[in-house]
DNA sequence: CAAAATACATACATTCGTGCATGTTTGCAA
DNA sequence: TTGCAAACATGCACGAATGTATGTATTTTG
């Protein structure tokens, strides 16, 4: 009808991300209409044209909505050069992590919409690369703190911390995606402590090692060309 | 144009199912449209619509060809009452699992699409039903394999084998979900053992126990209001 | 206080995908 | 050999969603 002021336009704009927050989740990202998350909003597609460009823009921005606090949480941490306990820290991490998503009503919803009601491709490759780019960095932070629990002693020299790392984001990954299917926050409140102290233990007790079983321990010569090379046939 | 014979028809059907699997990885099931798939076989809508009542059908005929193989790999096993080491077994089984995934084409495309080029909204409920049955089925394979771990004393009498077994699966959930984002057959095989034998070492060193921490061990008094409170501040 | 920009609602044209109805040729059975 | 049904191709009507253009009232600015 009329024009709003500027915070009440801000209002819609968080009412509009609401909105589709619920619709994608409840219909999915591409078979949702835009009059869909306006009429949920209680508004019409007009509001919607106004403050985003198209539905990938709405998506992004819903996205960004309930990740950037994530990723503060994650960047905040110290550099991770001095812990004494590094091993400890990332058990903290993870727990802290799943008991994040299972208080946030909001990143449960955005975590389902992206698990389950959602399709990467090309016109959301934008958010796509972004969320690479975020999990890079994150990893980039799991590989310091097993770097620096291979210092301290409590992994072994030769540990693979990028195989590692990329173990513990599939683990955290997978318990997420197939809580946000049937959540319950009390259930995995409890159940994150165990959750992690039994992948650290296994870090501990089995760490994955550089330089697998092929090109065994010692052969002929290390006459590998290409230098990054796989190594398994 | 003209009938085909009974084994020529079948090859057209196999073709379509072929061609579903091509263009949903590209376009996203959603958003790809059955004048595509058609195309992409080089025949039209009409043999899609002959063969399968509609786009829903089609998905469900193609999840259906990848993971039956998958199911019988499972089912097949013994009933698993009498294993010496049940953990070996379990740990095997999960790197089978991921070597089958590595080397199987077809599943990967089809496990592409589930995980990240499909939304599981209410048209597809009858199809994320059977998945979650055949999750259910497998889940309690896995069950089995923990009890009798109990049983023969590889792990404590009071051990979470439900826990442990949801654990396993978001494990090898998130490795395969990450996984066929990129996918590198060498690189899958050559760390799927030292993957699984992490995980397995975790589940020794600290297995979940049952009554985790709640109504805990013998704190002061357990007056928390809520009852399904998260009990980790 | 007037002009311009804001914050939407409304209306419209266009495209696109589906579902079905129909056509057509050929394999298969009697 | 005839008839029927299989195995598609083709064409059409319908709805639905998008993008945009326009209308409108209010807010802000000078």
């Amino acid at each position: 009808m009329a024009r709003k002021t500027r915070e009440e336009a801000a209002e819609t704009r968080e009412a509009l991300l609401d909105a589709a927050e619920q619709v994608f989740r409840a219909k999915g990202v591409a078979h949702a209409t835009l009059a869909d998350v306006a009429h949920a909003a209680g508004l019409t597609r007009g509001a919607v044209y106004w403050h985003f460009r198209d539905k990938a823009a709405l998506f992004e921005a819903m996205c960004d909505r309930a990740t950037l606090p994530m990723e503060t949480m994650f960047d905040a941490r110290r550099p991770a050069a001095d812990v004494e306990d590094p091993l400890g820290v990332l058990r903290d991490n993870g727990v802290r992590v799943l008991l994040h998503l299972a208080s946030d009503a909001r990143m449960q919803a955005v975590f389902d919409v992206v698990f389950h009601k959602c399709e990467f491709t090309d016109d959301l490759a934008a958010v796509s690369e972004r969320h690479q780019q975020e999990d890079d960095t994150c990893q980039q932070q799991v590989i310091a703190l097993l770097e620096r629990a291979v210092v301290v002693g409590d992994l072994p020299a030769d540990t693979d911390t990028a195989l590692a790392a990329d173990a513990m984001k599939a683990f955290m990954l997978g318990i997420m995606h197939e809580w946000v299917r049937e959540p319950d926050a009390a259930r995995l409140a409890a159940t994150a402590p165990a959750m992690m102290a039994m992948f650290i233990a296994g870090l501990k007790a089995a760490p994955p090692r550089r330089a697998p079983l092929v090109a065994a321990a010692k052969p002929r010569a290390a006459r590998v060309a290409g230098g990054t090379h796989a190594g398994a046939d």
